[in-house]
DNA sequence: CCACTAAGTAAATAGCTCGAACATAGTATT
DNA sequence: AATACTATGTTCGAGCTATTTACTTAGTGG
């Protein structure tokens, strides 16, 4: 279903505008302290047009000015700064086992920030829960007195492109979710963009535009938890999410690993996940769904069907990333998941197997460099705010991600 | 190397026009027979800027007016249609085993068509040959009168994203080669957009982008020949082609499909390679690199040892096809390569369990439709051109494919 | 104190799209 | 056969945006 019809985007003169002045926008986030000089040379327009443009920037209060730079023969420049005092901007993930929510700044620091446990519940029930919590965030006071820009909440499964739809979370018992017309009534002066997406897709968009300075070209997120998922988010200005027809592009922990290994959940053999995920683990260890799977496991790191099960998830893991690596090839990769908590006996064999067989393609040039996240509880509900800003710069023209028709 | 800069694209007021001129051009090519006003709907246009737009089309000879179409009870519009005697475009595919090279119309009707055998040389010396060739092509009189817009060559290995050379070719025994380069003395009158890509891209991007009528919004091609490659093109104006920071996106020939399986040329074990490809094929049954594959199996394929290798191949390749499915998740997935020649006893183990194996995670959906090519001799030439009419038609702006920067 | 250099601003100019009125080509109606 | 009707395509002036050019501003170095 939806457009049946090709969006061939084709400019409006106000279009025009909106674009110079978002790539601005992008250009003083991406490097704060730029002078309108400096943009006008990097992006190939007058001084005149970028004055204008930044004009109105800080008329609308995107952006603020600061000190002058020093001189380099002539006048000197001001620095322009993104305005991170007027917009705040909330996302939401609903993970299998917790809630979390953030508010952040347009810089994608965090000011307010909450997570619970979460025991999963129906769609309708789980949205009056997560619509509560996020009431009694917006009213805290870091972002009581600041303007919202959006909401954006990551779901652990595949959303297809231009629906918001949650298609299926198997960790979750959910099927064709609705997820933000069930979650409007309970934010109903809500206003701004809302969006949902993929939880690894949100992560990964996250990591690559909230980042300054230089940037990788493409970023790949791994978000190994109680699933296996993966993101690949590319390009510098508004980053462009790969989520395939049917929001299943990253869906790696279901690739196939070891032909005739075991079964798994969806019914094929040799799954990743069933070599490297949380319930594989628990599985493979006899650990119940109702233990915290990191707490179970820590005071048993020494034993040995432990270590030796960890270090197989580990190799697994390893070879997931070589095969990413060879698929999409990304600048970075970063891992994320509450795996990662459980430290070297699982990460070690994991890093050293991709280190090892990475470079024999192309010879000793430069490495894919591997960054694991030490925290990452709030990785995912900060891309999906991330995703709204980017929403709220480009406007909805942007394919960026996948808003909902709230009437 | 290459941009540090990150391209910010801030538009000129020319811009506007080129895009929305490209914008009408991109509609009439993908639906033959539009009139201005399906365009001015279709694009938010309004009936004046179209107007004006074909206006000009029509007098650089990019457009031609049609039949009026029948009334809808008020006048008819004029169909108009891509002016196809006007230009052609030049492509080429450098193969392991073969040269090719085609010349086609805007559409992407082949007007003059040429493939000799070729055994891996120097860069040079293959450089040498294929300019002769390609005199000789542009010299035929289904050509010579018409205007050329550039020439493409597709190549079988990386080519990373910005840089017109090739990183590294196995199965030809080339490296770090600015292919172009050393083409163009042998082509010194050959004016237009120059460009290379890897041969799977190359492919993937004619097969969506030279596609009329309702066209899938991203399309996965595997090439399955003496190496295995695949190339991915998403989206309907102009496809953009997912090539990894180091050209290493779909060298999923090089993914490990069997842990602990036999060695692979890259020094990896159980890579897709020794399992499903030209040159592992060739090892199991020893067969002799001078021998034409294809022509060799065609009279052995009762024997049993050739079934079985050919079913375990082609059960691999389902495999790789499945993994591909839930990684990159395409619309629509093309199966070429000289191995397609081999017939059933190869495919259908491989349609089979893709088939069989696909639907699991989503439940009965719409599966994801996989043809496969009969004929993919031409394909990867076609494509490259295919590269170059975008380039022409959406200009250098457009990120499509990788222009050498000749002087 | 004064040239010099580069950043930012102001006013005039050029160019593109838009809106509204108008001409055009068939069809249905009288 | 003449006329009303409907939707297509064109023309022309208005509005808006980016550019050009000239000018002001803020530091540096002699």
């Amino acid at each position: 279903m939806s457009t049946s019809y090709q969006h061939q985007k084709a400019g409006d003169l106000n279009f025009l505008k909106h674009l110079n002045r978002s790539a601005i926008l992008e250009m003083v986030r991406r490097v704060p302290g730029l002078t309108r000089a400096d943009i006008a040379t990097q992006a190939q327009l007058t001084k005149a047009t970028v004055g204008s443009g930044v004009q109105s920037l800080l008329q609308q209060g995107w952006l603020k000015e600061g000190d002058l730079q020093k001189s380099s023969g002539g006048r000197p420049g001001r620095a322009l700064h993104l305005n991170d005092d007027r917009h705040y901007l909330l996302g939401a993930e609903v993970g299998v086992h917790r809630l979390r929510l953030v508010a952040c700044a347009p810089s994608g620091r965090v000011l307010a920030s909450h997570h619970e446990p979460y025991t999963p519940s129906t769609p309708e029930a789980t949205a009056a829960l997560l619509g509560g919590a996020l009431q009694q965030l917006i009213s805290s006071p870091e972002v009581s007195n600041r303007e919202n820009l959006g909401l954006g909440v990551a779901l652990p499964g595949p959303v297809a492109t231009g629906e918001a739809i949650l298609r299926r979370a198997p960790n979750l018992g959910w099927r064709d979710v609705h997820f933000l017309e069930l979650l409007h009534p309970h934010l109903p002066e809500l206003k701004g963009v809302w969006l949902m997406d993929n939880e690894a897709k949100s992560a990964a968009f996250g990591e690559l535009y909230l980042r300054t300075g230089k940037t990788p070209e493409s970023l790949l997120y791994v978000s190994a938890g109680t699933g296996i998922g993966s993101g690949m988010a590319e390009g510098s200005h508004s980053p462009l999410l790969t989520r395939g027809v049917q929001g299943l592009a990253g869906e790696i922990g279901h690739t196939i690993l070891q032909p005739g290994g075991l079964y798994c959940h969806c019914g094929n053999r040799g799954c990743a996940e069933t070599l490297v995920s949380g319930w594989s683990i628990r599985a493979s260890l006899g650990i119940d769904e109702k233990n915290d799977l990191i707490q179970a496991l820590a005071p048993r790191l020494q034993e040995p069907d432990v270590t030796r099960t960890l270090r197989r998830a580990g190799e697994a893991l390893g070879m997931l990333l070589l095969n990413l690596h060879h698929t999409q090839n990304p600048a970075e990769i970063v891992l994320g998941g509450s795996l990662t908590q459980l430290g070297s006996t699982f990460l070690e064999p994991a890093l050293t197997y991709f280190e090892t067989h990475q470079q024999r393609l192309l010879g000793t040039t430069q490495r894919v460099p591997l960054r694991v996240v030490e925290d990452s509880t709030f990785v995912a509900a900060r891309g999906a705010a991330a995703q709204v800003l980017a929403r709220a710069i480009h406007g909805p023209s942007s394919q960026t991600a996948h808003q909902s028709p709230i009437p």
